[in-house]
DNA sequence: GTGATTGTTGCACGAACGTATAACAACCTC
DNA sequence: GAGGTTGTTATACGTTCGTGCAACAATCAC
């Protein structure tokens, strides 16, 4: 049995579990179960804490979301002051590790694949790509993009980082991360 | 209980059945026994005409990405003998029926999750989608593109299209079919 | 018609599922 | 240290899962 732990902390243990789970057995694996064994616990320690799988499901998908945003801003962050390197480098982390990985990938199909049934997690989604526009228009705005001309480049580019991002993990073989990172700086260049 | 019926039609409505289950109800939903009922059928049949349900949803798959690429091409075919408006309809049928329908996302996503642990599924998706893009550069060609850019273009395409496509079924409200258009045409007017 | 073939059903089996519940144990308060 | 609070476990229940199997029935060969 395991020791007694604060609240949030098992909380913790009981995210990070769910997404090895996820990553490592996609949506079909997650059961009360598999994941408490994979925390080391109790199934019924699941219901306590969350009140069911459904509601853990959500709080990892939002753990996980903000686990990618960090990672997009550690690479802008480590770009330097030049507003076409730091767009570039928000695009291009997307390609690199930690995003660019097989197993991140299986832990969002499966999140989208919950979202068919879940409202929840639909707006948890909705939530999360508009922040990442967002933030894409921000940093377009800063390197000279004209203001009513942000949205749409915003959304173009997030759908071709992001079918990229999934090709990539889905068919490893199709085209490489340095090829990747060229189509997306064609893209930038025609702006 | 349902008329005795020909091998290969009977596979043919189970098949139809299933993409029915996976589009109502996701990769969770496609039991053998929900598959059999919306086919009308016992849950015998499956075992006996497909081994399992794992081979009849690989079945699914081949069918459905044939569906999507009939509607392609004929969506090429519909758009007349100018090159250049014969690949922007075969971009732009992937935001219109019946490409762009959250319940054909929801059968995509479904295959996705189980492509992870199947490596049947995941060599049907690598063809499927290597056809896509050998597609795509046929039809570069055909408007005059170089050979030696043609492939990094499709890959950008194909990424663009599929990122448009992912989310405008899964976030309807961030930005319309036409802006999706739109989108696409801005890309391919700096070829 | 008769027999063989085979599509089809209904059931049984073991396993895994989510969750409710009662008992246990660790910690905090006083 | 005694008592209350609450994190944790173990068990039990009903449901659903995939599939193997014996029996039934429709079709075909002759």
């Amino acid at each position: 049995m395991s020791k007694r732990a604060a609240p949030e902390a098992r909380r913790a243990e009981l995210i990070a579990a769910t997404a090895r789970v996820l990553a490592a057995r996609g949506a079909a694996g997650a059961s009360v179960r598999v994941i408490a064994a994979a925390a080391g616990v109790s199934p019924g320690l699941v219901t306590h804490h969350f009140g069911g799988v459904e509601r853990l499901v959500e709080a990892t998908y939002d753990h996980v979301a903000a686990r990618v945003g960090d990672a997009l801003e550690a690479a802008v962050a480590a770009a330097g002051e030049s507003p076409r390197a730091r767009l570039a480098a928000y695009c291009d982390a997307s390609f690199a590790p930690p995003i660019a990985d097989p197993a991140l990938l299986a832990t969002w199909i499966a999140f989208w694949s919950l979202a068919q049934g879940s409202a929840a997690m639909q707006a948890s989604h909705v939530r999360h790509y508009a922040g990442y526009r967002a933030r894409l228009e921000v940093l377009l705005g800063e390197t000279g993009v004209e203001a009513d001309r942000r949205r749409l480049l915003a959304v173009g580019l997030t759908a071709l980082v992001d079918g990229l991002w999934l090709e990539l993990c889905l068919s490893p073989g199709a085209f490489s991360a340095a090829e990747a990172r060229a189509v997306v700086a064609g893209y930038l260049a025609g702006v």
